[in-house]
RNA sequence: GGCGGCAUGGCCAAGUGGUAAGGCAGAGGAUUGCAAAUCCUUUACCCCCAGUUCGAAUCUGGGUGCCGCCUCCA
């Protein structure tokens, strides 16, 4: 079996061959860097991180690039408004991408372009677009003249036609009054007085949005590229714009697979900068949510469909991811163990059948949670000391088990957490402190007085402290 | 108005013709002084109507509801 994945272009499930065989490109549109990147940006870069590492499991060679889109009005208007400069914002905002994605570890690019860097590109390609007629400038701007170029509307199923009327609504400003069709978008913005420019053939300005994403997939992958990626929201105009002036300029196709994401919503809204209703990736982080039960939660649906941000869905998450964890724990301390058995051969097809379903994540991790299900229990009956599951970790075949859960699991990106205990430990009483309150428990048990005894249980709860009672009398300890 | 998508148990979510994966929550049991934690067991006929079929959550037609895009957006 191989791989299918839904093409935009098509609206179909297609199946999956290179270009070059043994090869693929990729090319992923990036982030504007204005701001902090949210929830929606984490499950776009979760899902095309498992796309990638998925690809790389399957024996594929793959190139991955990523823009920073690092000009637009956007950061412009915030250097405005905090006194600094487009480069400060950028480079800022630029920064804490790599953290936040890092944080939830996913792969970084072979290549992150940018816009502000790939000038000579951009400049080359609109020149390309005007001497071949389908590009026109009009005070200072250069637009692409979507009526020029035949399959406009083609990704996203849309008509010039019949758009045309619909669109009329909205003419009236002075851009639209300049442009010879309301679709027509621009390719080069002349700079107003104050604003940051580069010099060009049409005067001092700077690229509109589409044309730098056309310019560095060439400049990086060449004419063609297999996989082209990004957020359903992109669909139009960004990425129908795109193939235009890719098409227009190279004549060839420009992405043979377009691959789209679907939103996460809040309340059944989608998750914006524009609507406010955004929670950070940092913000969520911070807040205590581990990366790993974050990817999880994005992976439980499928890439394709709304996903809905809920206190209630993240905390089921963080419950499955801890299960999760308990057995990859284990499994990372199990021997190697060779060959594997019938059962863990039939695990391994039904991943792969899954993931190549068009990167059924939500059918691959229940794969995973069948895996772990054993391994999950021997580890916790090892941490209450039982001494007969010590024998049975040294099993070959659950260590076989735990080899392929830890294989699979890294093929989503899931990988084993220590927990945060040691930097959790500078804070709340001191262990001694602890240890003591522990004994008085032990003593007030001893004396029947279990109103004593909760009493403690309860206090040092209070302070973060929760413990856990195993059979023999012995009471341990965790800080939350 | 145009284009696209979705509707499965208390919640999240797979499943595209043969009698419903998985996670969370809940229930019962083990354990406990009682809890917590942990382990074991367990819970659905798939939005509505009409068709096709030996057989449909899965196909067709109609309806209802929800979402995204059409302006910057992952």
């Amino acid at each position: 079996m191989t791989l299918k994945l839904t093409n935009t272009l098509s609206r179909r499930v297609e199946p999956f061959e290179p270009l070059v065989p043994g090869e693929v490109s990729i090319y992923c549109c990036g982030v504007t860097v204005y701001d902090l990147c949210h929830l929606g940006h984490a499950r776009s870069y979760i899902a095309w991180d498992v796309l990638r590492r998925y690809l790389s499991w399957s024996g594929y060679r793959v190139t991955f690039v990523q823009n920073y889109t690092d000009i637009d009005d956007k950061i412009l208007g915030r250097a405005a408004e905090e006194g600094s400069s487009m480069e400060a914002v950028s480079e800022r905002n630029i920064e804490a991408f790599v953290a936040d994605m890092a944080r939830l570890n996913i792969l970084p690019p072979d290549r992150m372009p940018r816009a502000t860097r790939s000038l000579d590109a951009i400049r080359t390609l609109i020149e390309e677009l005007e001497a071949k007629g389908a590009a026109y400038s009009a005070d200072g701007d250069v637009y692409f003249a979507v009526m020029k170029h035949a399959g406009y509307g083609k990704l996203s199923g849309r008509d010039l036609a019949e758009q045309q009327d619909n669109a009329a609504g909205r003419v009236g400003t002075e851009e639209e009054a300049r442009k010879q069709h309301p679709f027509d978008f621009a390719l080069w913005k002349g700079a107003k007085p104050g604003e940051p420019s580069f010099p060009s053939p049409w005067g001092p300005g700077r690229p509109g949005w589409h044309i730098e994403c056309s310019a560095m997939v060439r400049e990086e992958l060449g004419n063609t590229i297999d996989i082209h990626l990004g957020g359903a929201d992109l669909i139009f105009p960004h990425h129908e714009n795109e193939i235009a002036q890719s098409e227009a300029a190279t004549g060839q196709q420009l992405a043979r697979y377009w691959l789209h994401n679907g939103m996460v919503n809040v309340g059944g809204q989608k998750m914006s900068k524009s609507l406010g209703n955004f929670t950070t990736i940092r913000a969520l982080l911070d807040s205590g949510v581990s990366p790993m039960t974050l990817r999880l939660f994005t992976l439980q649906a499928h890439y394709r469909k709304p996903l809905d941000f809920t206190a209630e869905a993240l905390e089921a998450a963080a419950t499955g991811w801890k299960g999760l964890n308990a057995a990859l724990g284990l499994a990372s301390t199990a021997s190697a163990a060779p060959g594997a058995t019938p059962e863990l051969a039939a695990a391994r097809a039904r991943f792969t059948a899954a993931m190549d379903d068009d990167l059924n994540t939500s059918a691959a991790l229940a794969v995973l949670f069948e895996l772990a299900k054993p391994l999950r229990a021997l580890a916790n009956r090892l941490e209450r000391g039982d001494t007969s599951a010590a024998a049975e970790a040294t099993s070959p075949s659950l260590a076989a088990q735990g080899e392929l859960l830890r294989e699979l699991a890294g093929v989503l990106g899931l990988e084993p957490e220590a927990g945060d205990a040691a930097q959790a430990a500078t804070e709340g009483p001191s262990t001694d402190e602890i240890q003591a309150q522990i004994e008085a428990r032990q003593a007030a048990k001893a004396a029947r007085n279990f109103a004593e005894a909760d009493r403690i249980r309860d206090a040092l709860k209070a302070q973060g402290i929760e413990l856990i009672d195993r059979p023999g009398g012995v009471t341990e300890w965790l800080r939350n």
